[in-house]
DNA sequence: CCACTTACATACGTGGCGTATGTCGAGGAG
DNA sequence: CTCCTCGACATACGCCACGTATGTAAGTGG
């Protein structure tokens, strides 16, 4: 064994990881105790102190998780779509839907930002935001979009996704109100396309 | 004195409120001791759970007192404007205003949601909604909004304008960062309108 | 092989929340 | 006027969770 000793120590990163993030997404960050979760990964809280700091270290680690895969969703989305207008109001959508994900809804549009303030102002987990900036960019390369500010853009439509996420998630009938909003969110959308 | 009694409870209940929701807006609901902030307001926590219930009690108390506040100031402004369609598009603008007033932000749109869930759902408190609602809804009979479900249309501008606010306050150049967003939420709002 | 660091566990103090209990003053009944 | 009741609030207690200080065993460089 070369260097079992590095391997360890990232598993039990990934186990305190996995472990709070399965205990923030469930009964939420403030009711989430440190004692309970670091015994289910078999371990206690001095290991979460010494590799985390203190508890909002590992919620921003966890975050940083949920970032990265949400980046890659939507980007395989993207990409496998018809056209660019397509492909960002798919991936528009796509947000919208995987803010319906308790967990994702949980961590990322709530208690992630009320702990540690706007999280997509930090250069880390802002992954989501930059993929979309990304494509409005191009999109207004193309002459597809109207003139506005990219940046403005993307934080707009984030907030107007998780939001209807939100509302979504609370409503008595998720399934038509998710309709309702994903109608209205693309006619939100057309009003931003050039017309030809 | 007719009834001093009920006006003492009363003041006890406002001073309750008003401690709560300084504490809230400065520090946090989280991080506010109800020990300390009902002491500033020469009382204890004995009188704060006869009132209230507990600290989420009192934390709806505060959202409710200020969601009416920014309902009154929300009417006002889009009252006195020269069209509906400006008075819409001020109101929306004083939305994103108002969320970068450091209390309003922090207990309406980060300790709020985290604490209680979507604010906006319960009947109670969603006056903010329901003003935008009211205005979309005209806007359409008149036939200078496109056609696009009113409280999906709300809550999607409520989210965007919410979002902007935070991104603003977060900002390094506020100021900017401000004229930044409100620039791009009118062009936003400029796709929704029906072109003559 | 030994000193030193690293990766955890254990032990302790503090503080905040919620509840159970106590007290005091205001009104109504007689 | 007196007594009794009830509501408004204060006090007292226990519990739980966090953070920190300390301990320990395993690994690593010289």
């Amino acid at each position: 064994m070369r260097k079992p000793r590095e391997e360890m120590i990232a598993e039990t990163r990934a186990k305190l990881i996995a472990a709070g993030r399965c205990a923030f997404g469930t009964v939420g960050y403030a009711e989430a105790s440190m004692d309970d979760f670091t015994a289910e990964a078999g371990l206690t809280r001095g290991a979460l102190y010494h590799h985390f700091g203190d508890k909002k270290g590992l919620l921003q680690a966890v975050i940083q998780q949920i970032d990265a895969e949400m980046t890659a969703r939507l980007h395989t989305i993207s990409a496998g779509a018809p056209s660019r207008w397509e492909g960002f109001v798919e991936e528009c959508v796509a947000y919208i839907e995987m803010a319906l994900e308790p967990e994702i809804q949980r961590i990322m549009f709530r208690d992630g930002p009320a702990v540690l303030g706007d999280v997509s102002q930090w250069p880390t987990s802002n992954g989501c935001i930059a993929a979309l900036s990304h494509s409005i960019e191009q999109l207004k390369d193309d002459g597809v979009m109207a003139d506005i500010d990219t940046e403005t853009a993307a934080r707009l439509i984030n907030g107007a996704s998780s939001h209807a996420a939100l509302w979504i998630a609370k409503s008595e009938t998720p399934e038509e109100t998710s309709k309702r909003a994903v109608r209205g969110f693309r006619t939100l959308l057309d009003g931003l396309r050039v017309k030809a």
